[in-house]
Formats: structure tokens, sequence, C-alpha cells
DNA sequence: CTTGACCTTAAACTCTACTTCAAGGTTATT
DNA sequence: AATAACCTTGAAGTAGAGTTTAAGGTCAAG
């Protein structure tokens, strides 16, 4: 099986050293083998496990969140935490789409309302922030 | 006209008092007027400033962009400048609705998917993440 | 006239998720 | 043997938006 260096799994994760170091240091990662001269050596997996932490990231779990998941997965934990989490998340997410559609109706309305032209006092968008309509 | 001190000012704008001194650091508000024992007195228009920041934080705007738009009324400046901050601002917002939506659309599946009961292998969870489908 | 609530400043700390720096050890190539 | 390109650690810096602390001045009530 191949190995290897934190160099080449930051190449082939697309996650820097330093940062699989700081993850490390943060329990998202395991603690790697060493070689005689103390380098990591990385087993092949740890390219899905940073893969994961990336596609996680993106999907707005936080580190402390992403720990919780990768713990679960490590312990071989139960399903209903893993949806107890991602119930979580989604929510969450829910609710951001809401209030980002409510913000996109009124601030769109405000800037087709807007001339574009003129001097600032009675801006339809400074108004519409002013009252937060 | 009534004048407050930075602590009715506080209650009134629901804004702490440290940190209406810091947006004055930072320029969002203007330097108060102070008492002969240098007491900041504040005029009751500073309420709104305080409001127009705290609505237009909850439209996403950095305090960087808001430090704009008030200066921009400021100067009484121009409204062709409003507009284009707060257009960039709109697809900012757009943005980041349509990739909460495709999480939303992605996460909702997976926690159908997942029975909630039984070990996290195969997790339909946890594979929707490992893989970002 | 003391106590407590308020105000002043500057500096340091918080949080998240890293990145950069310093100082040095190791491996590969020439 | 020298050089470049890797690796090690710990500490410090970054950004955004404040909050907390330290050390003290002021005002109102009792």
């Amino acid at each position: 099986m191949k190995t290897f260096n934190i160099g080449e799994l930051s190449e082939k994760s697309g996650v820097a050293s330093h940062a699989i170091r700081f993850y490390e240091r943060e329990n998202l990662m395991p603690e790697p083998a060493r070689t005689q001269s103390n380098y990591r050596r990385y087993p092949e997996d740890a390219i899905d496990r940073l893969q994961f932490i990336i596609h996680a990231k993106q999907w707005g779990f936080t580190l402390d969140e992403i720990r919780e998941l990768l713990m679960l997965q490590d312990a071989n934990g139960d399903r209903a935490d893993a949806k107890r989490i991602a119930r979580k998340q989604l929510e969450k997410i829910r609710h951001q789409i809401q209030s980002l559609s409510r913000i996109e109706a009124v601030l769109s309305d405000s800037l087709e309302a807007c001339s574009g032209e003129g001097p600032m006092d009675d801006c339809p968008i400074v108004e519409a922030i002013a009252q937060r309509k």
C-alpha cells in the first residue's frame, strides 16, 4: 500500500500541509505513523478524510461539527446522532435561505426603484436599509 | 433637543456602549460633543444612524461597506455609487442563496434516505458529504 | 463622604480557520 | 560537499467585529 509525506498528501487532497497539521492538532485528522526521521507518513485513505472535511466545510459545517461527524464515523457510532447533526445543519441552512430571500426581495425592489441619478437624500436604497422594510 | 450619554444611547439603540465607541474609532459614527467632564453627548439622530448600521449588518453588508454607504450619505454623494454598492451586495446574496439551495436539496434528500437506525457505515448522510453528490 | 453606577482611555483578548515566520533537521540531486 | 526542496516544532499573525480588562475619573443617592 502506498504512503505519502505530508507534501504529497497536500497536493493530492488540495489541503495545505500546514492546514493538515492544524487538523491534526484539532483532532480532525489522526496522528499518522512516522518515519525514522520523524516525517509524517500517511495512508491513502487520509486523502478521503481530508476531502470529507473540505466538502463538509463547503456545506457550512464548522470544524467542531465536522469533528463530531468524524468521531461518530471513527467510533462507528449511531446513525441517529449523524441524523441529529445533519438535521440541525439543515435547519440552519433553511433559516439562512429564508433571511437571504427576504433581503434579496427588498434589495432588488429598491435597486429598481432607484434611478441611479441625483443626490442621496431619499435614495430608495438608503431608505430601505434605514427602515428595514 | 434631547441629548444622551453613551449608556442611554446604548439602551435606546440596542448597541453596546463599547461597540458604539468601536464604531467611532472605525469612522462609522462621528465624534460626538463632549460635556465638561469629557462624557460623550449624543443627539437623537445618533439612534437612527446606529439602527441603520444594525440593519445594514443584518443585510450582510460588512462594516467597510456600511462605512462607504454612510460616507456617501454624509457627503450627500452620488446615487450611482449607492446603487453600485447595493448591486454588488445583491449579487453576493443571490450567489449565497444558490449555493445554500443546492446544499439544502442534497442534505434533505440524504436525511430522508437515512433511517436513523444502525451503524455509521454506509450512512447516506456521511456518504453524501464524502462524495458531495 | 462613601457607595455604586456611570463614564474615560488604551490595550489585550475572543472566535474561526487557518497562514506565516523562525529556526532548524532531512533527503535528493548535482 | 553544496544546494534545493522537503520536513519538524512552536509561536505569532490575519481578518472581522467586536468584548473584556485595567486603571482610573465623575455623578447621584443616602
